[in-house]
DNA sequence: TCTTGACTTGGAGTGCACTCTAACTATTAA
DNA sequence: TTAATAGTTAGAGTGCACTCCAAGTCAAGA
């Protein structure tokens, strides 16, 4: 599969893309004679996970090094473990950022209908 | 209050509360005779639903357009009404997105549970 | 054969949100 | 009186994550 075809299925940039794999983020893509990237099954898992972590703000550097810990082998089962455990805690709490904000924004909004109904803000 | 108790306050650095300033994020704050800033009650609620919607990500750009819109008076009631309707859809989004990864990696993070335990990655 | 278009690379450029620096002023303690 | 401390400003610098660019290669069609 082409990369132009696969940035077409994630809508994601052939620039991105290249990045991604130059970097460290996803594995080596392999190239046909001509030396165009040909992205098996496998890779497309891992452009699909990259781009699934990163739209929730996981940085590059950290996917970076799980992939690196991935092609070290079994033996960095627990060191993989213990980064995806801390990503994890990390986004749990930024849900609760987003939801303390989005009950602001609520409550803020609320104010604002009725004050564009009746011309006054109330209560500030 | 100075700057130095709000910072710690919020565990916000000077240099950003002064930024926030600058950019038009939060209003200017009063300075007393000797030119130094002395927050309010007001600035500190400011400067509270800036850090706040900054941890949840909104832009700059959109807190210093609500500000400006803020300061034009009641005739922009209805524009603040669709500004903050819309960051509340876009941090809906977000919150889906993280919650789609959290789900991704709870499942690895279970089957590395298994890996650490049993030194074997299953299925995969 | 020539041109078009899709791809390749290394590296430079961009936008965002800070973060730091330099030069300066005012207040306080020794 | 002097030195230290805490603030001020304008503007430069940084880190992150792309995004763009120039120069080149290759395959297919006119």
């Amino acid at each position: 599969m082409t990369i132009k075809q696969v940035s077409e299925i994630y809508n994601i940039s052939q620039d991105t893309l290249r990045y991604y794999e130059k970097v460290g983020m996803i594995p080596t893509v392999n190239r046909n004679k001509s030396g165009i990237r040909d992205y098996t099954k496998q890779d497309l898992d891992w452009v699909q996970t990259a781009i699934c972590m990163r739209n929730a703000g996981l940085p590059v550097d950290v996917l970076v090094e799980y992939l690196k810990l991935y092609q070290q082998g079994d033996e960095t089962f627990k060191q993989r473990l213990e980064l995806l455990k801390n990503q994890y805690d990390k986004l749990l709490k930024q849900r609760e950022q987003i939801n303390q904000t989005l009950e602001k924004l609520d409550y803020k909004i609320s104010r604002y209908e009725i004050a564009v109904k009746t011309g006054k803000l109330s209560w500030d």
